[in-house]
DNA sequence: AATCGCTATATTTGCACAGACATAACGATT
DNA sequence: AATCGTTATGTCTGTGCAAATATAGCGATT
């Protein structure tokens, strides 16, 4: 029949959306690149957007996601902590399971 | 701690939405009201919008999903067939059960 | 102290999208 | 054939949000 389940989850913290997939792709990014700027090219998003999620971010957590080094030799830098990436794959385990978890689900409806 | 996990999830039927949570809103107020425009003002949603979402719905569903009566007694009024009816209560099953679902991943987050 | 590339933030500009508005078409009822 | 309350569409407007632009601040390095 070939409908579909498709999903987005997001993780909030006090009514702030914490974690969500563009706010988990720009860490990802910013883990490869080793800054906010160079992430927010790689994904072909205004560093200014970029700058705004991770402010975010690292207000919505109850530990810091990232240090960011103003300054400095190359001017600078931005790292996950180890929360940081623990966060991260937590997420990207959650969400894989859920698609799993609909795949099985779509059943209800293919017999309709 | 106090994260929680939020989703939002939809039916896609050749990469074109079919239910989504408003949609199912609408379709529930036209069950209700029996017309499209009462569906509408009851959702507090312009005609347009609401007619614009029915039609994608039933051009997105393989199988028609409401009856619109155009003129005759009253002006005419939409009504849910059989399979509307079931393509409902099948998406409010599923959305339930994916809450279920992720409050059980909370955990992996929680002891971060 | 001058340079460099980054983080941090304000201000302005543009555009997509939602809403308001207008109107046609319809068919049972009178 | 006139009326009525719908469904069915097109058009126009404006506004909120995203993107572009501009600029300040920082600190290691030279």
């Amino acid at each position: 029949m070939s409908y579909r389940i498709k999903s987005r989850i997001w993780i909030e913290s006090d009514n702030n959306v914490l974690l969500g997939e563009g706010r988990v792709h720009l860490l990802k990014a910013i883990q490869e690149t080793g800054s906010l700027s160079k992430a927010a090219k790689s994904l072909n998003i205004s560093y200014k957007k970029a700058w705004q999620l991770l402010d975010s971010v690292n207000k919505s957590a109850k530990k810091p996601v990232t240090i960011n080094n103003i300054g400095g030799k190359g001017g600078g830098g931005a790292e996950l902590t180890d929360y940081g990436k623990l966060l991260v794959k937590a997420f990207d385990e959650i969400n894989k399971n859920c698609w799993a978890f609909l795949d099985k689900q779509l059943e209800k409806i293919e017999l309709l």
